[in-house]
DNA sequence: TGATTTATGGAACGATCAGTACTAAATTCT
DNA sequence: AGAATTTAGTACTGATCGTTCCATAAATCA
């Protein structure tokens, strides 16, 4: 049995709110100040739940890349072709072009451009959630050969990395401002790639 | 005529030192210390000669956007053709995997997408020099298309905005610490998509 | 009810942040 | 030489950083 006072406050709501914060503003420039008032938590009960900020963090990137990959990996499933699945994900993702949700960008693709290759968890665990993207492309592209797609003489491992690569540099355009045309056209060209 | 105590130091070597702190280290995780002690000046120096930190980050940011736009004009300038430009500049790039020129990335690219769409003149000064960045893309697929390396038919813009894309993927990528296979056969891909 | 266990709120810690003020040093012009 | 002017070095500012500590509140078990 437990004992003790219970805790007032949801431990999955509150890393989802720290989630958001370090989405928004990145890892270290995320105060702890500023977690606290988006969790809705105190000082103590923060670091009684959660250990420190470094850990904080990891569980926020964690749920973030899980959630991720298990959202795509369902809407990969349900798509009437592989090959659907990846046009409308880019083509989407362009059309966010000015909006609050390009500026955010994916806690996946900031961290690793903020982390880049630093020793410790956080920057390591950036590249494993890099990887999982680039897993689910393969996945996406593995099925786009079978379904008859895309060439099975193709290199699949090549052209997943070609889209995590693309998608990176779509957030990036996102980020810096580019308008829904400008996106758009590039996505185009990109997944004009997968079929030659 | 000048009067008083001359400078003891040159503070064009002293703004490239700040350039290599903000490099590394990103706008907000550069401390004035790190600063201080890479730029080898006092703090009166740097507040005297640069204002703040900000205005240091926005000469730092000019020096290198405008140096890496001349370095590449004048590469493009003497390239045999301007479709031999972009390859090469990719392939290189992509070679450099798993070196600290990878981990280091680009300055532009980095603060582009630890900025974002913020106000002030560092977000807008990053956006600016991703424009730059397109604008030399724009500059070479339109030379490529009168060397018929590039067919004429298509889209100039979005071409420039593809490439810009793909750079700054790929930047993503060797950050995430792609090796040099991965990041080869992505970038093959994407130089695919010039010629189809 | 009383002892025990856990969570909470907040004060306080030392370190560091960007930026300023002030004194001393070094140079030029008169 | 001496006044004027500018740089350099450093102590200092108030604010904020991540983290710890401790008294108190709230629950369970005996």
């Amino acid at each position: 049995m437990t004992r003790g006072r219970p805790i007032a406050f949801s431990p999955d709501e509150a890393a989802n709110a720290a989630m958001q914060v370090f989405w928004n503003r990145g890892y270290e420039s995320s105060s702890t100040r500023e977690l606290l008032e988006a969790m809705c938590l105190s000082r103590s009960s923060l670091y009684q739940a959660f250990g420190n900020k470094e850990q904080l963090f990891l569980e926020a990137l964690r749920r973030y890349r899980e959630s991720l990959v298990e959202r795509l990996g369902r809407r990969l499933e349900v798509a009437p072709s592989a090959m659907t699945f990846l046009t409308s994900l880019f083509r989407e993702t362009a059309q966010e072009a000015g909006g609050d949700r390009a500026a955010q960008g994916c806690l996946i693709f900031n961290s690793a451009s903020e982390l880049g290759q630093r020793d410790g968890l956080p920057s390591q665990h950036a590249r494993h959630s890099i990887a999982a993207i680039t897993a689910l492309f393969h996945e996406a592209v593995s099925r786009a050969q079978t379904e008859g797609d895309i060439a099975s003489s193709r290199n699949t491992d090549a052209l997943a990395s070609y889209l995590t690569m693309g998608m990176a540099g779509l957030r990036t355009l996102l980020k810096s401002g580019a308008d829904a045309e400008q996106a758009s056209q590039a996505v185009e060209l990109l997944l004009g790639g997968l079929q030659h």
